[in-house]
DNA sequence: TCTATTTCCTACTGGTGAGTATCTTGCCTA
DNA sequence: TAGGCAAGATACTCACCAGTAGGAAATAGA
């Protein structure tokens, strides 16, 4: 493949995406760093050496910006969600290998932002897409647990009350890890997976 | 007490408690309901059918306004902690009760302020000030922890992860929970605490 | 009665940042 | 070769809001 300067459709085409997803990159690491009312698109822009109407051109105004930045976290959640419901096992080892998976997203860029974004920080019709993709998700954790269950993998509780306290204490870690600490993201993951499934009493019949 | 006109020195004094009061409530109540920054002073002031000017006579400017509501949450979670120690029972049950505190706290007013407030939040020395009052709060947990671990009634986990996974879990329904629901805050610190403690997967031995 | 202090208001300043109007350049297509 | 569209830049507008200046009214104390 010979470079030349005259590029065809589809390297233009994939040139544009390749941007696109430039910006949006730069855009939720500022978000998280700094917050989303402290992030101005100015600084986003400077950050990748353009101007202000270059992310107006890419991807809309603000509120667009930060509901694709979490709509972005919110679809790896979903696929986890999707790929676990293939797999085999009982339904508490299902359950496990999507938490830690869910876990992981946490800890990385659009993850993070989906913690970081309270709803209030988007307006109208971004607001309530947010809402219902989160729903879903809660939906699908539920699900899980209900499965579990059922197969008497899982001790029978208040599913509602379960998926808050789970999806809670795994979405603590979007607020307080950095990526470059001495711990892996996955690590983190196993071990807070293990410790919500056995709790934290001593199991008296372990073998 | 005859209520005379003239106000004695005690009188305007708890006046003036009180006024401040007012004004720290409605500003928490804001914060909590619409976020920080889309709250304006002129919005809290307009609440409380004063202006503006009032508010940094009582308070002070912005940043120390929220500072005040989250050290206020801090503190109930502080002392919630420092009652739990002078108990008697296991380090199981002392920690369990300061669960069920700590969760309680965070879906009142302050406590669901420490939760929604992002270190960004605040800049200079009171975040500094906020992140090391969540420093000693995290402590505090990480104690109770070590005591059940030796005292055999919590079993040998990595305390810093359970204290993540338990404050994350409790920490939640500062996010979701609405006072107005139907379920009593009580009753949720209940039943989180006894999913976290006994965990997802079934006992096998329990009398 | 005179002064100081508390309490609170009206009215301003100044900065910041979202969003837009308009222009330029260059490539693609007809 | 003319017209159109993509990809940016510069340079604005406009609104909002934190924080302040300065003053007025009431009360306290001397």
């Amino acid at each position: 493949m010979a470079s030349s300067p005259f590029r065809s459709r589809e390297e233009r085409d994939a040139d544009r995406v390749q941007k696109r997803e430039a910006v949006l990159r730069a855009a939720v690491r500022m978000f998280n760093a700094q917050g989303f009312h402290a992030t101005s698109l100015d600084d986003v822009a400077a950050s990748l050496g353009v101007s202000k109407p270059t992310i107006y051109h890419y991807l809309g105004n603000k509120d667009q910006v930060l509901l694709e930045c979490v709509t972005r976290g919110l679809e790896q959640l979903r696929e986890a969600a999707d790929a676990t419901r293939a797999q085999p096992g009982n339904g508490l080892d299902r359950l496990r290998r999507f938490l830690r998976r869910y876990a992981e997203t946490m800890m990385e860029d659009f993850g993070r932002c989906v913690v970081r974004t309270p709803d209030e920080a988007l307006s109208g019709e971004s607001r309530a897409r947010f809402r219902a993709l989160k729903r879903e998700i809660d939906g699908g954790m539920r699900k899980l647990i209900e499965e579990g269950i059922e197969d008497g993998s899982i001790a029978p509780v208040d599913v509602r009350m379960a998926s808050f306290a789970l999806a809670g204490a795994l979405n603590w870690p979007g607020r307080w890890h950095r990526p470059d600490g001495p711990e892996s993201a996955g690590d983190i993951a196993g071990q807070m997976v293990d410790i919500l499934t056995a709790g934290l009493a001593p199991r008296l019949s372990e073998h």
